[in-house]
DNA sequence: ATGGTTGCAAACAATTTGCACCAAA
DNA sequence: TTTGGTGCAAATTGTTTGCAACCAT
């Protein structure tokens, strides 16, 4: 139930060193249960926080690694739980900006030789890759 | 020299149904001659215009297929003269920001396989990549 | 001549910051 | 009690829009 999430979320920022506010834990349980990634104006409308304080707060617990952060689509920051997600890349609908996961990453093995084919470049340690395209309800 | 250049790009922007406006031949200049994407407040600096017309005038650029645009890094817009370049990635080093392009794509063949792989999706026709790492200056 | 484009300024939206107050430790 | 964190409002910054003048056709 809500209460155990929230208890969950407060254990997570303690061990980051965060104080375990209300707000917070309400926005890490958000997110937690949240299927997909969520914009900052979705998170706007599901945690009653203070947007001021959305914009100070995500870009620490991002920091922190408790958050992780895309640009999906139009280049909108999407915000995800951390904690136990793999790594992993995202489907998005050109029409509905409708998102999914994808389980798989193609291009994982693949940092190191990257770095031996670029010129400027000493190390590539994360990439990012992001697929478009038609939803079903949108075709 | 540069009035080649500012021709050249007069011919494309006709041949697209846009006036051949000097202004914004100079902007596709100096994106043809530039060696990686560029943000909108690069061109700013770079191109003696209007913000407002940057503002107006890029989106139309890039719907009629004369630029393209990309996220780069910490999620800023920026924009590539497309005519002549084939499809291709970007390195950005995560600390000053420089951008390099990659020549070669490691998923270009896995479309196909990713529309299978979802649940929701019946088509995926395009994918974004990006590789962050430290360049050598930075290092 | 005539309509697409531009620059300028005002309007609007998004993000950041200052500060008094509250609540977690 | 101490101090990090919050809400609220003001300040800043980023983006869009209206409109008269301008220039490419």
């Amino acid at each position: 139930m809500a209460t155990d999430h929230l208890e969950e979320a407060r254990h997570v920022l303690r061990a980051k060193g965060f104080r375990a506010t209300l707000g917070r834990a309400r926005l890490l349980a958000v997110l937690d249960k949240a299927a997909t990634p969520l914009s900052l104006s979705e998170l706007e409308q599901l945690v009653p926080v203070d947007l001021a304080t959305l914009y100070r707060t995500l870009p620490e617990l991002v920091d922190a690694g408790i958050l992780s952060r895309s640009e999906l689509g139009n280049g909108v920051t999407h915000y995800e739980y951390s904690p136990h997600l793999p790594h992993h890349h995202h489907v998005v609908c050109a029409e509905c900006g409708k998102v999914e996961d994808l389980t798989f990453c193609p291009v994982v093995e693949l940092k190191a030789s990257v770095t031996k084919k670029t010129e400027g470049f000493a190390h590539v340690y994360s990439h990012n890759l992001e697929f478009s395209g038609l939803c079903i309800s949108c075709l």
